[in-house]
DNA sequence: ACGCCATTTCGATAATCATCGAAATATCTG
DNA sequence: CAGATATTTCGATGATTATCGAAATGGCGT
């Protein structure tokens, strides 16, 4: 992960209703939630959530699919696990000192084949 | 390590400046370094770093210290620590799935005498 | 005390961000 | 196609952020 992109996803975490709106993603695992189901969870009002939602996707920490009429946004969990990758490596002069895979990555139907 | 703390923490590492400057004091380790030698180190103007400085301060990341004239900044790791430990804790729905402890937090004299 | 040096604070300015209602877009159902 | 539902885009507003020169502060050497 660039140095740039970096600073784009911490900007996008860095936002109470973003990092609340991220870790109920995370939770939700990789079905993920509809914008709705979130605006509800979170008690913000849809049009400011579609900012918070752009943020985050904007910074590749989400992504997003469509279900009839609802879109769906789900954890990113690879670009996270970047994220924590680049942190990592960079504290301590170049040594990486924890293993930067936090999460499975893999999704439900992947787990129940392994 | 608070969610309020954690917006703070991100928010500041969430500039190409800062993010930079943070990297630096890593790197730099416990000894840090002067303000001065920051400015000319990032190519920034002293009052724009020490704007950032004040920020990153505040935020909880650095520690400042006085040498004579000179203001020494350096990393706390164990802030650092904490936050990928809040990040990492907060992946998966509750588990934690690497150790969060990135860096020998201990300073020279101490990994001496070990 | 005086001048020097390192750094911060002040003040002004431009830019970006957060918020939210109203209107527009897209999808489904009958 | 018309109506209902889910969500985004638009537009306006207030708040925070980044920038940097000039002036103020704090510590040092003489």
């Amino acid at each position: 992960m660039e140095s740039d992109n970096v600073v784009r996803a911490l900007g996008a975490l860095a936002q109470e209703h973003r990092l609340a709106l991220f870790r109920l993603l995370v939770q939700a695992g990789p079905d993920g939630l509809a914008a709705g189901a979130i605006a509800e969870a979170l008690g913000v009002p849809a049009s400011s959530l579609s900012f918070h939602l752009a943020q985050l996707t904007n910074a590749g920490l989400i992504a997003q699919r469509r279900d009839g009429r609802s879109l769906i946004y789900s954890a990113d969990y690879g670009a996270m696990t970047a994220l924590l990758g680049f942190l990592m490596e960079n504290c301590c002069g170049g040594a990486v000192c924890a293993p930067a895979a936090p999460c499975d990555t893999r999704d439900k139907t992947e787990r129940t084949a392994a």
